[in-house]
RNA sequence: CGGGGUGUAGCGCAGUCCGGUAGCGCACCUGCUUUGGGAGCAGGGGGUCCCAGGUUCGAAUCCUGGUACCCCGACCA
């Protein structure tokens, strides 16, 4: 590890030169030599590995199945579905030739001319379109389904701006495609997966979500309805973490994937898909990350707790690693992941300062007073406080430490979140909440494509969501459904549109979004 | 693709207006002293000053043309 720590960019003065001095700083990412191309570092990959094995996890219980699909897929493909091309069109990077050559008049290589591709390969920013010509060939009849595959692969979308983790020529992501009977069965499922990144946003990462329904204006390319999950940062601008599609029959008629049903009928399949991306880990620095660096959940924490001895001289050093070592077998006894820190070459205040960049929940200190006194400093990351405890117990407490931390930096975001969210029912007064306050504003909307898009001319606020009520879900979310908390404005209440005043049925939640 | 800006050591920058020995801080290497919150001192290594042309006795600096990256928009998980 280089010594080369520097002051992190003050996150209250410029948000954004924070965020990527943090994600450079910790070691998480940094960008590459390909233009809007990102490097995730072991670090930032760590956190990913982690958020993988919940996910797959949390896919495996829910019936799941994991495949894999080709990174390319034939530009005819693409045509097939209207809006999706539409969609996507503008972002895609297309493979034209397949074959390199010297460059005949001088140095260097260059495409060799006759080895240009019939049909061009577009490099996936999605996979509906190859998955649904390979569903054509599985799907015959009613027992043949429901067929819930889901895949780990990367994308391509090429972003004219891009950010690290949070919009990147390429990221990593997981994309469920499922194939079902009914339209029921397919909107249940959509549901049940929004659900599941709920869970996973809140359980794992801590951050609190709104689930809701994207406007026409902002679904997805091709789907009939997008659900959403919607996450604060501490700027004030939400984050879409998470979506979850219900496409009708729309790729199944692109792709003509009928099946004989139950009563001998042909009939058009159903389809879901769904998808996080390494978005989350931006979601996750951006919700709970503070001027000293990362503050990391334990439950995606690729480390627990640090263990550092402190010294004078060869002896007493010998003495704090020995004892830290004992301590270190009995933390990951309870299945901990934690590390002794004994480099020689940096000096304990340096290390305390470098597992605070990194965002590590717990920092454990051992010097000649503790070892004199069968005591240990024991230091918490998101509260930055710190206390002499018994070296007796230690592992019990550390691991119970590590529910607490969860816990507490999840109820730190949710009450943001809910100081965040402001009823307006007024054109100035919105305008004036989302300048000075931020976060979502829960305003009526006439429901007009035309009124949304005037307001995010006018403000830049876009309608983040339409959230879900209590009564809306209670087909396919099950007990994500009676988890939602009320008073986020998914309520029906008849009002008047804040910027048209014509009549709405219901809130909906703008912000200003990354 | 529009509007701004910047390319000088691994990183961050000064020097450019007004041409004249290539600089500073951090990092790196060596040694000694240090070690309970980002150590100190001494010594050392490291450069195609983005590229190509031009002007000049002489160019990081002036001129012309390229090019790359960054920021602000349009696009977006």
């Amino acid at each position: 590890m280089a010594k080369e720590l520097k002051e992190l960019t003050n996150r209250d003065e410029n948000y954004s030169q924070w965020y990527n001095d943090l994600v450079v700083k910790a070691g998480l990412a940094e960008y590459s030599a390909v233009r809007g191309c990102m490097v995730i570092k072991p670090y930032g990959y760590a956190i990913w590995e982690n958020m993988h094995d919940a996910l797959d996890k949390m896919f495996k219980d829910t019936g799941h199945e994991n495949a894999y699909f080709p990174l390319f897929i034939p530009k005819s493909f693409f045509s097939r579905e209207a809006s999706h091309v539409e969609g996507f069109a503008k972002e895609c990077a297309v493979v034209t030739h397949y074959r390199l050559m010297n460059d005949p008049d001088g140095k260097g290589v260059v495409v060799d001319p006759d080895a240009k591709l019939e049909e061009e390969l577009i490099v996936r920013p999605t996979s509906e379109t190859i998955i649904w010509n390979t569903y054509k060939g599985w799907i015959h009849s009613y027992r043949d389904l429901p067929i819930l595959v889901n895949q780990w692969a990367n994308v391509v979308r090429w972003e004219m701006r891009t950010r690290l983790f949070l919009r990147t020529a390429e990221f990593l992501w997981q994309e469920g495609h499922t194939a079902h009977e009914t339209r029921q069965e397919a909107y249940d499922e959509t549901v049940k997966m929004i659900g599941v990144y709920r869970d996973f946003a809140e359980k794992f990462m801590g951050v609190p979500v709104v689930i809701g329904r994207k406007t026409a204006n902002e679904r997805f390319a091709g789907a009939e309805e997008t659900l959403t999950i919607e996450a604060l940062m501490q700027d004030g601008k939400a984050l879409q973490s998470g979506t979850s599609h219900f496409l009708g029959q729309n790729f199944a008629r692109a792709f003509d994937v009928q099946f004989t049903n139950r009563s001998n009928e042909l009939d058009y399949v159903w389809a879901s898909s769904w998808g996080v991306s390494t978005r989350l880990i931006g979601a996750l620095i951006m919700a709970h990350s503070d001027n000293n660096g990362l503050v990391l959940p334990p439950r995606l924490a690729p480390l627990h707790a640090v263990l550092i001895p402190i010294y004078k001289g060869e002896e007493e050093r010998v003495a704090a690693s020995a004892r830290l070592q004992e301590l270190a077998g009995e933390l990951r006894a309870r299945g901990l992941k934690v590390k002794i820190d004994d480099r020689d070459n940096v000096r304990s205040g340096f290390k305390f300062a470098e597992y605070e960049l990194k965002g590590v929940p717990v920092r454990l200190a051992l010097g000649p007073r503790d070892m004199a006194a069968g005591t240990i400093e024991l230091a918490r990351r998101d509260t930055l406080t710190k206390e002499i405890v018994p070296q007796e117990g230690l592992a019990e407490r550390v691991a119970g430490l590590m529910d607490e931390i969860q816990n507490s930096i999840f109820e730190r975001a949710l009450a943001y979140r809910d100081e965040h969210i402001t009823k307006v029912d007024s054109w100035d007064e919105f305008v004036r909440v989302l300048d000075e306050k931020g976060g979502f504003v829960s305003a009526h909307w006439d429901g007009t494509t035309e009124t949304e898009l005037a307001i995010k001319e006018a403000t830049k606020a876009t309608i983040r969501c339409i959230p879900l009520s209590g009564a809306d879900v209670p087909a396919g979310l099950g007990e994500a459904a009676a988890e939602i908390p009320a008073g986020l404005g998914g309520e029906d209440e008849p009002g008047a549109c804040v910027m048209t005043g014509k009549p709405s049925e219901r809130r909906v939640l703008f912000a200003r979004s990354y």
